[in-house]
DNA sequence: CAGCATCCAGCTTGATACTG
DNA sequence: CAGTATCAAGCTGGATGCTG
């Protein structure tokens, strides 16, 4: 069995998400986080408002939609079109890259969707073998 | 522009991930969040023993390791293998369906590492305009 | 070894109010 | 419209002690 630091070093991978100290570990929470991944997947069906990504994904707030499309900036996923005008306007949108890193979550997210019924299947197996009295 | 509603009643998806009470909501964040993202990745590689997975996710505290490893096991993804000896020996290992899971996850995961350089380079930018002073 | 139970510090989050 | 500021609450997660 090899360790992680093994692994990096025989494979001389620069970044490796299974070392506490990455910083790819990061970036890879703010894409799969909660409302990173959600975000990111409305942002690839085109440009947004943000108050139209707002009611696109379901359940966030205005403060932490502000803050995951900020970090998404930061990373360079995710560019902000701001327009001076008034009443002000602003549009987000993928990069090239943040179009590829949402190509490969999204075919993770319509996989999960897609096999949901056994997953639903297994929860069930599961809670019946521990409760059933 | 569609809300949420209507491409699930146009597309006809039985689960919608945008949509705040589908449940595949939570196996997505199961899957991907995380401690999910890393012990799968890791048990992607093979079967591991509790310990050994917890060597393996670096940072990860046997609460948390424990209590990811049964949310993986409730959903069908994850199978635990216990034999009753003395001391006891449990090994876990991906379900066909987890395997399908990690390896989208992992194109992910691997993606991020790979373009982790572009990241870098875009956060620098990102901080250098708006903190030169 | 492979966990579970408990405690609690602190970070995340949501609600609310405010600004340009 | 597009956010920022602030604050309370609740949940996450780490440390510790214990069991089979």
């Amino acid at each position: 069995m090899t360790t992680t630091q093994e692994r990096t070093a025989e494979q001389n991978l620069p970044y490796d998400v299974f070392s506490k100290a990455c910083p790819s570990r990061g970036t890879l929470e703010h894409v799969t986080g909660r409302w990173g991944a959600l975000t990111l997947g409305a942002l690839h069906e085109g440009s947004f408002r943000f108050n139209e990504l707002r009611r696109r994904v379901d359940g966030v707030s205005e403060k932490m939609l502000s803050q995951t499309l900020h970090a998404l900036e930061r990373d360079g996923l995710v560019h902000r079109e701001a327009q001076p005008t008034n009443p002000p306007r602003v549009d987000y949108e993928l990069t090239p890259l943040g179009r590829e890193v949402a190509e490969r979550l999204l075919a993770l997210i319509h996989y999960v969707e897609g096999r949901m019924d056994d997953v639903l299947a297994a929860r069930g197996r599961y809670d019946e073998e521990r409760a059933p009295r």
